[in-house]
DNA sequence: CGAGACGTACGTACGTTGTACGTCCGGCGT
DNA sequence: ACGCCGGACGTACAACGTACGTACGTCTCG
């Protein structure tokens, strides 16, 4: 019956410690990294079961022996990423620094991993790691002086401005993409009753310094916590 | 060759204005709201062109009558989702007031669509009702005085929060799906020397009340709006 | 009033995807 | 020495997105 896989299969498997190429063993990790570096290199769509065997020069079926399935694969890559966050902390500075310092680590993320950021947003990550943010955000915050429930909704507040900067990271990546650089052209062909505001600040609009913009509401957020730590 | 397709096909094709079925049309915007609503029902990965057709009573390519592919499709249900956010404005209201409301309703969204909102995060609205929003922060940015920067600022701050607070939602609203209603007893299991903030803090992380969480973060950025608008 | 152009619904078909299942093999415990 | 077992692999299948060709209504123009 099977006579022609035999020979062929000789050729590529059986080497353990040998000559040529010597794979180095099949892994979770080695699978994860490689899918972000799929990820990254042609945008999450083009991830498949498929790709990233043959990135691997494995077979499809291998990967199956380290990820039960596809989402848990996906499930990973967010753990993965989510790991990189540098959360190194200076528990002897200011609080405000502090704080600034962490919701900076997400934006950068946003910048290392771009094309991996939608499915990092779009899946849980619930191992310790996906409370690791959380656990240095309410180290500041008790820094400050809050109490146990302001101390959480803190966290809640800077962590949701972090996460939606990352959103608005990745849109304007995206949309740069698409469209080949014409930032604030668009803005001329809009109804001018509907949208007098953005057509006034149409210049404004289309000039784009994230690092400012992110800058500014973060801001915010920490001189508006300042005046809640000191009233108290 | 093709014989038996004739005299099926008139029992359903032909009939234009008469009696039995008499289906209303086939229409982008039925397209789009049949697979809004098949996504609420069974989550996104539900999704697909075959699933759609058959909820619409169509075959599956009469589809692309009218959607050039699944990827426009999506962007037609974020948008759908995104214009219906209620943007309601007084002008005469307190700015503080307004722009409450402007992101409050953005959170009544993520209630209303809440697994379609993945889907509009992940992609871009590129129509007017896109701008709609930053229309609307535009001119209570410019009702509280800042000049043309900061509202600018002050707008995508405000948005960045929104679209933070959503993501929030969404994930809480996934992980009591997957696990039944055990929220704060995780906590326990976890390492003493790394999470000794979340272990201190675990029933006031445990109790959810995004209401709450939502108009705490809320206040921050308004109150420091309001201190920068009274400074300059 | 006839004929053609057009839009829309449809069936068939192809390539790709995730993954269930069975087989095979090399190293380790007994 | 032998048997076990975990991991790598090939085959197979259902479901997917969609390119293509066809058939049939309606509307337009002569």
């Amino acid at each position: 019956m099977n006579d022609a896989t035999p020979p062929a299969a000789t050729s590529t498997a059986p080497v353990a410690s040998e000559d040529p190429p010597a794979r180095p063993a099949l892994t979770r990790d080695r699978i994860v990294r490689a899918a972000i570096a799929l990820i990254e290199a042609d945008g999450p769509d083009a991830l498949s079961m498929r790709r990233v065997a043959t990135a691997l020069d494995v077979a499809v079926m291998s990967l199956y022996n380290h990820v039960p399935n596809k989402k848990a694969l996906l499930e990973g890559i967010a753990e993965h990423v989510a790991n990189r966050i540098d959360l190194a902390d200076d528990p002897s500075a200011p609080w405000p620094d502090r704080a600034r310092a962490l919701v900076r680590a997400h934006r950068k993320m946003a910048h290392d991993f771009p094309r991996s950021l939608t499915v990092v947003l779009t899946h849980k990550v619930d191992t310790p790691v996906g409370l690791r943010p959380a656990e240095r955000a309410l180290a500041v915050a008790a820094a400050a002086g809050f109490d146990g429930p302001t101390s959480v909704r803190a966290m809640r507040a800077l962590l949701a401005y972090a996460v939606g900067t990352q959103v608005r990271e990745v849109r304007i990546a995206e949309t740069f993409a698409h469209l080949g650089a014409a930032p604030g052209e668009s803005f001329a062909k809009l109804d001018p009753d509907e949208f007098p505001h953005v057509i006034a600040l149409a210049p404004e609009m289309g000039e784009n310094d994230p690092e400012a913009d992110f800058e500014f509401g973060l801001d915010l957020l920490i001189t508006a916590l300042e005046l809640r730590a000191t009233s108290t």
